[in-house]
DNA sequence: GCATAAACCACAAACGTTTGCTATCATTAA
DNA sequence: TTAATGATAGCAAACGTTTGTGGTTTATGC
């Protein structure tokens, strides 16, 4: 069993209050009595039981994360930010891992209503019904919120930008046609990183056809299929923009099975720059997020939403993502 | 403020006894209260504390994860295997990142004790000290235990024969030099598997040199950089068995960078099977690790020991490696 | 030496549950 | 009709904390 306050205050003949207060640095109890409770509670090996301090206190220190997929390095680093972010305000979180599935994720949302977590930092699962989340009246710190959802914070790069810089860079390289794989998992970020390409093609006169567009899923294998259907069905594409680098990853894949040259006869690119995309082996030019500054952010601001629960309006935190150009580009023309 | 047993007490008219056996399926309730309570419990919007029913029994369905690194693919597996299996059992898991490092990993396992976990799964961030678990009265699963802690239950893979298994492997492909990278994060795994090694050279009548051994860090900068370290001790070295993916993939690396030929030059070979190894830019050769396997025995496992926490002796579960062939390496002579 | 204030500390209620015990009531058997 | 039985339901204590209130001691000033 562990041992409680009353145990020390049992052993120093004191009521368990002084020890409450000594050990939590309130005023009330002398100097001496403080040390010598603070020294026996250490003697005795005491530790809080926090379930019960926050039955009476209504704080748990502890935050839920629920994203969709750990191994992608996207999620991974931006985790790795929040724990760092956390462990220097002593909190600890719970890791939900909704496997894209809405309905784990409501599981999981009522599990950690359940477990009294003080806020949820959430990566939808489809980004198309945040109607759930009014419901949950814990503070919920979204990770890339769609456009019409303004009753909650969130943080996010700007996904058109990226969807502009990425497709530019692709025109740039004197690619002439290009090809799109969204990812169904997001539809919501997909679209707008879509957004931003076809205000770039409309800034060089040029338009995308429906069959150049794609929807695959958010993985190497899911990629690698998405891109053979895309050059199947139209093999003048010259240029690949996937939705992740996972995807990316997935084409390149294909066209290496298929003996495509790649930047020559194809260009690739990415989109989130997980460190993978960086070996010289791969070397994937993409866009990048920085991310595990957008976890710390994340935690951060959720830190403030618990802190001022009361009213606070939700803000919208746009993190600028930025061009990587690596070697699945050829290089830009006339420059 | 949230709903509580006694608002739906005071709503109906009964003692919120009645609720808690009603709602937990206890016997002492008629049908027809019952059926009226679980009734106006959902309508209400009733979600138990879990903090509150912690504190009597003494339970808290949830486990924490101690891991060194979440962003190696390795760890992001295993964990994505537990939590699978801990969503079959309604546990939670608490996910604390300790990079490497003892001291968070203390301050860790103090926080989840403070919490009240019923279990915890750790990765020791040193495979030195673990005189320090002695003392935490939580049922407790190590992953890789250091041969000589008796006093707790492990899952991990046969270090030594998977040792054995990648050295037998360079031998076969007939490279006469091998040099090693161990890992400094964990020196005991490293250790076995560099016996496993031995063993091979010893069947073929060989011997490592000491300088052909070096630490390194478990990433991949850490990779290259012994690499480069070991290639400019020893010219001669045709082989580098890196004692994970993650320091072969520097290895690689930097080979790329001298432009030396792999695997016709030099041969490489991993350690864990981490997905990325299996891209087709890289096919490394590698051991296999069952990671997601690997997670939903440890967390089977903790919860075992959790139901029969009396007493139980340690369980060591050591799960076989395989040898996974793939371009990083020649192809065997003589097969 | 006494009144007053300040400092210290103990008591008890509260947080939201679970559960052993007891009281009530209806049912059944004698 | 009465006593015994069994099913329901309520009471109250307990889990380990925090904290408002009030009581006791000590110091302070006159």
């Amino acid at each position: 069993m562990n041992i409680t306050i009353k145990d020390i205050a049992r052993e120093l003949g004191v009521s368990y209050s002084s020890i409450s207060r000594a050990l939590n640095g309130k005023e009330g109890v002398s100097d001496a009595t403080r040390t010598s409770i603070v020294e026996t509670a250490k003697r005795m090996g005491y530790q809080p039981n926090e379930l019960a301090r926050g039955l009476v206190n209504k704080v748990s220190k502890t935050v839920g994360v629920i994203i969709p997929d750990i191994n992608n390095p996207f999620f991974g680093e931006i985790v790795t930010g929040i724990t760092q972010a956390a462990k220097e305000s002593d909190y600890d979180i719970f890791l939900c891992i909704s496997d894209w599935d809405s309905k784990n994720e409501k599981e999981y949302l009522n599990a950690l209503r359940k477990k009294r977590v003080d806020g949820i930092i959430l990566k939808p699962a489809r980004n198309d019904c945040f109607e759930n989340y009014e419901e949950i009246k814990i503070p919920l710190m979204i990770i890339e919120n769609h456009e019409e959802n303004k009753s909650h914070s969130s943080v996010e790069v700007d996904n058109e930008r990226g969807g502009y810089l990425a497709a530019k860079h692709l025109l740039d390289c004197g690619y002439k046609k290009l090809g799109l794989i969204l990812g169904r998992e997001d539809k919501f970020a997909s679209r707008q990183r879509l957004k931003g390409a076809e205000k770039a093609l409309k800034d060089y006169k040029m338009m995308l056809c429906p069959d150049s567009v794609i929807e695959g899923s958010f993985s190497i294998e899911g990629g690698r299929l998405s891109a053979k259907a895309l050059m199947e069905k139209d093999p003048d594409i010259d240029a690949i923009f996937g939705m992740n680098d996972l995807i990316a990853l997935g084409a390149l894949q294909y066209l290496s099975e298929e003996q495509i040259a790649v930047p020559e006869k194809v260009g690739v690119i990415g989109f989130d720059n997980i460190s993978y995309a960086g070996l010289p082996q791969i070397e994937l030019t993409t866009i990048h997020q920085p991310k595990n500054e957008l976890g710390r952010l994340l935690f951060e601001n959720i830190l403030i939403e618990i802190q001022h629960k009361s009213e606070k309006e939700p803000v919208r935190i746009l993190i600028q993502p930025e061009l990587k150009i690596r070697k699945t580009t050829k290089s830009q023309v006339g420059k």
